[in-house]
DNA sequence: CGTCGACGTGAAAACCATGTTCATTTAGCA
DNA sequence: TGCTAAATGAACATGGTTTTCACGTCGACG
């Protein structure tokens, strides 16, 4: 397997995360890094084949699950309830407009969603409020390709290389 | 089992949603008016044994899928993305505030989030944009309690027996 | 620089909600 | 009442996710 690459890389930074710096880690990152959408945990385990790091699956849902913990990625569930993933770009909480044709995702300001959110846990004397504001439609694009294909053009899956930035150390 | 009681009810409406009437899905329909919380198909399917209808689980799935696409309950996804269901008592689109601890909900005006969402989709092209909106928290009386006993009370199953009103037929 | 223990890995199997199949029953119209 | 499309349900299939457990390896400490 394709080792030297991952190794060679990243700089280890120090416990970011009180997550070990793991070959297989440090894959998953990187990959996911350069992954301008959200993916599947599957979907990530088939890519990190592709790219000659083999990781097991076990280790690919433990490591999202675990990104997530910390905060690296944001999750999201599709319709079937299957969840989605993508490298989180900074701290704050987004929500995501989704293209159910696509799959592309964009960044929605909700800025309103949580300002009323915030309210409504003094309203209702409710503590500890989470909300998870799921958002999908159909882009502009594909509501254009729609007229002559039947939809489901596939994602573009992974962006080009880029520096490694882990989470890990 | 106990057949009569649902039988001698329902006055059996005329096809409102194209659904035939049959004893399972009066049966569902009825333990599932009386439930005042959100519950999985599979706690219903509890309910309804202990209540002396038989009903199969494979029923109680392809019901509840039939009632959510017929608009009369509406459809939650728990954190393990298991999901719940409630009987819905208007026609409106409405939001939910759960409670973690207890499980109790609460119907909650999203007026503004509907705007909101609404605006969106103008704003980004998107079409056939559809929300969902998840709201968790700790309600007030979970809190008061939690300080001594660790949480997790159990919700009311059932409420007390009501006039059957169906939407079958 | 070597040791060692805790943490990480992964193949296989378990899990669990949900869907599908298909033979049988039933609702409800003619 | 008879007939047919729809509904039922037991068994089975599915598929995402977690658990198990034997083995590997990271990295702290000496």
């Amino acid at each position: 397997m394709a080792e030297a690459e991952a190794e060679s890389t990243a700089g280890v930074q120090p416990r970011a995360t009180g997550l070990r710096s793991t070959r297989q880690r440090r894959a998953v990152l990187e990959v996911l890094g350069r992954c301008p959408e959200f993916i599947s945990a599957q979907e990530l385990h088939a890519l990190l084949a592709d790219s000659g790091s083999t990781v097991g699956l076990t280790t690919v849902y433990r490591t999202l699950r675990e990104l997530d913990r910390a905060g690296l990625v944001d999750v999201v569930r599709d319709e079937g309830g299957e969840r989605l993933y993508l490298r989180r770009p900074t701290d704050e909480h987004r929500h995501y407009l989704i293209c159910r044709c696509c799959g592309r995702s964009r960044p929605v300001d909700a800025e309103a969603v949580e300002r009323w959110a915030a309210g409504l846990a003094e309203l209702t004397g409710f503590a500890e409020l989470e909300h998870t504001l799921e958002l999908s439609g159909v882009c502009a694009d594909c509501r254009q390709a729609e007229a002559t294909a039947p939809c489901r053009q596939a994602p573009p899956l992974l962006a080009a290389e880029s520096g490694t930035q882990d989470g890990l150390g």
